[in-house]
DNA sequence: CTGCATCCAATATGATACTG
DNA sequence: CAGTATCATATTGGATGCAG
């Protein structure tokens, strides 16, 4: 256990506890945001920077249609992205990320690396555990 | 989009882009890893250190048995905890970041901060946007 | 105590078709 | 192009009962 950081809700400097209240809250909002989805549209978004609707849906691998949609108005209304339709025919509509959203993509950008770096490990890991049982 | 980490996939020093098969894997790897339950219990585990399974599941907020099981084994296969069976009567079972867990729940500290630190953003901007809308 | 199995309800997601 | 609507399916999650 050495070396790790103190986590979440208890502040290491005044060593307390935050209230009940605010911990539910942090969980919801956790819950949230630990989707597979917003992450990956966040982490497109962090680094192609202003993007349509239908290139989003071309970057975000595997995404549906829908999904994009419904996870995009998500993210609006929690303030992570910015949403500008531009009148014009055909429609053309950007999303950009909000300033709070350009934090969250740096809190999240340790995961990615993470995953990119221990990908290994973890397919060993699953080759062995499977070896071991099915 | 100034000060943006450059994220996953492309290294800030080659600027390279990783091959796609790699950025698949990493996909996937988001996709199993972004989850509610396997957030929470790392959080958990990283907090507590080594963990029986009930007192698991009375720390990590309206879990049940079921999933709380369920993402217990998946992160077992994936080599982020380990099980240890105590052969006493009755039954003790305890669980434990892994090394390449502790990792993981460092690299999700800053995502655990940051919902901490901006609940009231996000609480603003979903009651403005609501307020916009329904 | 731990945790698997099963049934069931609720949600989430995907595919497809359609609209301004 | 950027969605919305709809239906079918998959996954999730809870409750319960049972076993080692």
């Amino acid at each position: 256990m050495t070396g790790l950081p103190a986590a979440k809700i208890t502040h290491p400097d005044t060593g307390q506890t935050a209230d009940p209240r605010v911990e539910a809250l942090v969980t919801e909002v956790i819950g949230r945001v630990a989707d597979k989805w917003t992450m990956l549209i966040l982490e497109v978004l962090a680094e192609h920077g202003e993007t349509r609707f239908t290139q989003l849906g071309r970057l975000v691998e595997g995404v549906s249609q829908k999904m994009l949609t419904q996870t995009l108005r998500q993210m609006e209304r929690d303030g992570l992205v910015v949403r500008t339709v531009h009148p014009v025919i055909p429609p053309k509509v950007e999303y950009r990320l909000t300033d709070l959203g350009v934090t969250l993509a740096e809190a999240f950008c340790g995961v990615w690396l993470w995953a990119e770096k221990n990908i290994d490990r973890i397919e060993a890991a699953r080759a062995a555990f499977d070896g071991r049982k099915g």
